[in-house]
DNA sequence: AAGAGGTACAACCGCGTGGTT
DNA sequence: CAACCACGCGGTTGTACCTCT
């Protein structure tokens, strides 16, 4: 039982990495780019295993990487993000230019959970900590729970925040799921068979679903990131968080 | 000044997933 | 279609640094 080690163990380095192997590795990927992380420590002359140095480079070495304080707006970005994707630390990166997923990871547990405690939420499910319904009654009431659950959503302990909904923030509509643009009966694993549903987008009878890319209704501007507009007729498979509209509602 | 406790962040680990054979 | 492989992700840990007493 067990997989193999994904590298020998008994040659390689752990621990800190040193000024020669950030450099050893900068040169080489500068000469050969990335990839192949598996041969490249042997290639480039590091005891390093391929995660190791996956994982520098990206989080680390990468030329792009902004580093330094977040501001507050990175921080509330952060904190909606959360609210709609939950523990989806490489989407929320994807959403904030030269910020590396482990870098929102350990500032979201180092700073905004406690942020958020001191505004009374709770960090997970963003709702007021002492359970009465402080704001969260105040909208919505009448609105049938409309949210799909992502595609992992049997895991629930992993990400319980993606199954937040909208009445942490209502400038937001919450109503998430993950989908395909087009449909692809390859994916949707036996074990969840509406979870993913994709073509769902919602579950409600009052609503009816009309795919809105997410990356546009949160404001965000075309980009390298999301090519819904510059590309609206992509099929590529590509997943996007989609919501259903409501009834009335319509895309501008 | 020194030790204890707290905080921040780099790095590791195990698992899930997609691609290839 | 199953087995294998490599990559990427999220959770967790280790440790250096900071603050308080």
């Amino acid at each position: 039982m067990g997989r193999s080690p994904c590298c020998e163990k008994a040659h390689t380095n752990k621990g800190a990495w040193t000024k020669e192997e950030d450099q050893r590795l900068i040169a080489y990927i500068k000469a050969h780019g990335e990839g192949c992380w598996r041969s490249l420590p042997k290639a480039a002359g590091l005891l390093r295993c391929g995660k190791s140095c996956r994982l520098r480079w990206i989080n680390y070495l990468r030329p792009d990487l902004k580093r330094g304080n977040f501001t507050e707006e990175e921080d509330e970005l952060i904190i909606k993000l959360h609210g709609l994707l939950g523990n989806k630390w490489s989407l929320i990166a994807g959403r904030l230019p030269g910020r590396t997923d482990n870098e929102i990871k350990n500032y979201w547990n180092t700073h905004i959970k406690r942020k958020l405690l001191s505004r009374g939420l709770d960090p997970q499910t963003h709702r007021p900590l002492n359970g009465c319904a402080t704001f969260a009654g105040t909208q919505q009431q009448e609105a049938p729970a409309t949210i799909a659950k992502p595609a992992n959503s049997g895991d629930e302990g992993r990400s319980s925040g993606a199954s937040v909904d909208e009445d942490r923030f209502p400038d937001l509509n919450l109503d998430l799921s993950i989908s395909l643009p087009s449909h692809s009966p390859k994916r949707s694993p036996p074990s969840e068979p509406s979870a993913t549903a994709a073509p769902a987008a919602t579950t409600s009878a009052n609503s009816y679903t009309q795919p809105i890319c997410l990356c546009c209704h949160l404001g965000f501007q075309s980009t390298d990131a999301c090519g819904c507009q510059t590309n609206p007729n992509s099929q590529s498979h590509v997943y996007r968080y989609i919501r259903a509209l409501e009834e009335g509602q319509h895309i501008n």
